[in-house]
DNA sequence: ATTAACTACGAAAACGTTTTCGTGTTAAAA
DNA sequence: TTTTAACACGAAAACGTTTTCGTAGTTAAT
């Protein structure tokens, strides 16, 4: 087992300097022909690779990302991780993953930790517990210590960066739209609480779609699901409260619904109530995922294109890495969702 | 926009010596209790943190964790992920992740990229086409180069690494088996090409049971489906070679598939050919994910626990790193898989 | 023969730490 | 008063690079 050689030790077998043994490397015309072949040949034959870590010293970049999200385990995420990781590395960059949890504890910690010479720069979704808390201070600081920032996804207006987003409003727009074309009188949304960003957006798209089409939003169509009901133990209390709301209101012949989960779990209720999908009922979800793609009935859904959103991303931060020089000006790309039509609509 | 605040500015700041501030921050009883106060409130005004590039050039220890996958869009991998982050985590190590994308050259240059410094050992598992073309010559030469490896669920016997892999084997007997006494005369095994090791073993598994039991196996009930199927793109064509299955062994009343999209893509061919789940037809699947989870009817599916085998890859990876005097010995752990048991069998 | 211009290389600084060792000053012991 | 010890600090090396600058030695021009 040898350890990883240094310049230090091929100039010392080659008795000759380190300087040299560099500049014979990268080709330097300052080398004669003879030094420069000896150098390379002993070099090649050794494996030899710079060490990472002290060119990062050295010009201070790192040429190394740093993503915070709010969990990993979650297609649309995973989706602008494979984003930002295929334009990352083919721009020479790699990819540090930090994981908040949702929490905002884990996701200061989390910055702090990489924002000490680790990165260059962060690409982040907010946790839903920082969103809760609107303590914003932590990107602040990493942004005034010249550490650049792009948000995606989940993003506030009080922090001055890059924004990558999709377009909420009107993705919940076109799919209410399709719903109230198809035929639908009594559209029900279920949604999240909210000071979660998205949920209020897809919240006003699904309201701005009713008024459209002169249609009087009912409160007790819209049903504010608590989001711990995210996490897949609380799938009973979620299932029961749709039960409720479909109980309440019997003529509901359309469903929207903010997420995949709640799409799956409103047609798993209709299917107790013997309701059809899509004669009797309609839904649409939110979010391309397996469960959209693969489960029975198929799900018509807005898809978000995750990997779209990592890519531009990606670009977006390093750009900014790559011209520090430019003047600061930040920019929101907003990626147009699309209506994906499979078989719980008509 | 003022950049990170370093000891040499604290230094000339305070007009003291470099060693001064950092023994000062160290809390070295060498310095007076009076420099100390001074430096360290100063040092907590400017928010200073040792950059941790330096530390780790001086270490020559990273405290990053390389992980090489084939895919992140994926519930198995990113639940490793979110094991291997969470006891790095715990354990003050962060990871940087790369993918291979199943591609043979994407893995050896990912793991070239990372080998040079930039993390002190991997996780990973291997590429298909890797596995294909049997050429694992990247992994010797970076545990020669004295960089721990540990590798998770698709391993290989030529590497001598710490290893964490699933029972395979054990899993799909026991899905079998689960089917047979359940009464399943004639079950059918839905998997990959053999190169894939999991795919054999799982393959394996099912002979096994089926022996056990005295059950004669039939080549007719074993289809290999191609790799690249699971790229969703080929569905109908999985779909097409599950309906030749089902239309030449007509009394198939049993289905054990080694991934959860094989199993539900079966579950949606039988009911084109109006068979009944679990009724007429039970199904078991590999992986308990979403689909598993959330489609209708639920899947019987054997789990593998992906985060406690990232889990366990990660303490093992972190011990062999905090330990590296001890004596090379190599572990294989093995996860225990456990059968969920839901909808799609009696 | 002197100067000028190359050629081919080495020394040293810099990136930001930690740590070892040396040293001047003061206080305690002889 | 002299010696010893404790105290408080600084210089420098080391981690592995790249790059600037300086300089011996050679060749060409005057």
């Amino acid at each position: 087992m040898r350890r990883k050689i240094t310049l230090k030790q091929i100039a010392k077998e080659l008795d000759v300097s380190i300087s040299t043994v560099s500049k014979a490397l990268r080709n330097s015309k300052e080398i004669s022909e003879d030094t420069r072949q000896k150098v390379q040949a002993f070099a090649k034959l050794y494996n030899y690779r710079p060490n990472n870590i002290a060119l990062s010293l050295k010009n201070r970049k790192t040429k190394t990302i740093g993503i915070i999200i709010p969990e990993i385990v979650h297609h649309f995420f995973s989706k602008v991780i494979s984003g930002i990781e295929q334009v990352a590395n083919r721009r020479g960059y790699n990819v540090i993953v930090g994981l908040s949890n949702e929490s905002f504890d884990k996701e200061v910690i989390n910055m702090e930790m990489l924002a000490n010479g680790s990165i260059d720069g962060f690409i982040l979704s907010i946790a839903k517990e920082t969103l809760h808390q609107q303590d914003y201070h932590h990107f602040n600081e990493t942004i005034n210590q010249g550490m650049p920032i792009v948000m995606f996804d989940r993003v506030v207006n009080e922090i001055n960066c890059d924004k990558v987003i999709v377009d909420d409003l009107k993705g919940a727009e076109k799919a209410v739209d399709k719903l109230i074309e198809n035929g639908c009188k009594h559209i029900a949304i279920i949604t999240t609480k909210d000071y979660v960003s998205v949920g209020k957006l897809r919240t006003q798209g699904y309201l701005n779609a009713l008024e459209n089409h002169k249609i009087t939003p009912k409160a007790s169509l819209i049903l504010k699901v608590d989001d711990k009901l995210v996490s897949n133990d609380y799938l009973d209390v979620l299932e029961a409260e749709i039960m409720q709301l479909f109980k309440q209101n019997k003529k509901i012949d359309g469903v929207f619904a903010v997420n995949e989960l709640y799409a799956i779990t409103a047609i798993k209720v209709a299917r107790k109530l013997n309701k059809n999908i899509p004669e009797d009922l309609q839904v649409v979800g939110f979010t391309d995922g397996v469960l959209s793609k693969h489960a029975t009935p198929s799900l018509t859904t807005v898809s978000q294109h995750g990997q779209k959103i990592g890519e531009v991303a990606a670009d977006l931060l390093i750009n900014k890495l790559e011209h520090e020089d430019q003047e600061e000006k930040f920019q929101t790309v907003v990626i147009e969702t699309e209506l994906i039509e499979r078989e719980s609509t008509k």
